[in-house]
DNA sequence: GCTATATGCAATATATATTTTACATATAAT
DNA sequence: ATTATATGTAAAATATATATTGCATATAGC
């Protein structure tokens, strides 16, 4: 499933894929496929990403109603 | 740096690695590891070990400090 | 002493995350 | 119309997480 809580604080923040993957030194593909969920990241990338965007991990990548 | 949370989760719940381990489908090895601060762990490994535990990804992952 | 459990460590093999490169479409601005 | 930005997708290459197997030590109980 998509993960529409990192698009969102992304675009909150006013950033592109590009600009996210550049502060996070990965790529632009890399973000749009996690963004997709099409991909199952690293924990170092998830907390970078979300000390980029000033969020926890929590905050973008937990799902209470997950199995 | 040893992620002592984890541990220390594990713990109190009374689990070996091993329990642990086959509680998410992972090996003893990756458990160790991880918690010895080896291993950079994917999301979804980290987000079983939590529900396993009962605790959330910053429960377990997060570090306030962490650049 | 012997056995079982828990953990650490290392080498090799396998699965998969991530990069690289390339091409595609849509939109906005000039 | 053209240029630039943003995003989606895909194939091949590379990096690395994870599994597998094996051996080691320490501890607790019998």
């Amino acid at each position: 499933m998509e993960n529409i809580k990192l698009k969102l604080a992304r675009v909150e923040k006013g950033m592109s894929q590009q600009n996210l993957a550049d502060l996070v030194g990965a790529t632009r593909q890399t973000i749009g496929l996690i963004e997709k969920g099409k991909y199952n990241p690293s924990l170092n990338l998830c907390v970078k990403i979300a000390k980029t965007l000033d969020r926890t991990l929590n905050d973008l990548f937990w799902y209470e109603d997950k199995k």
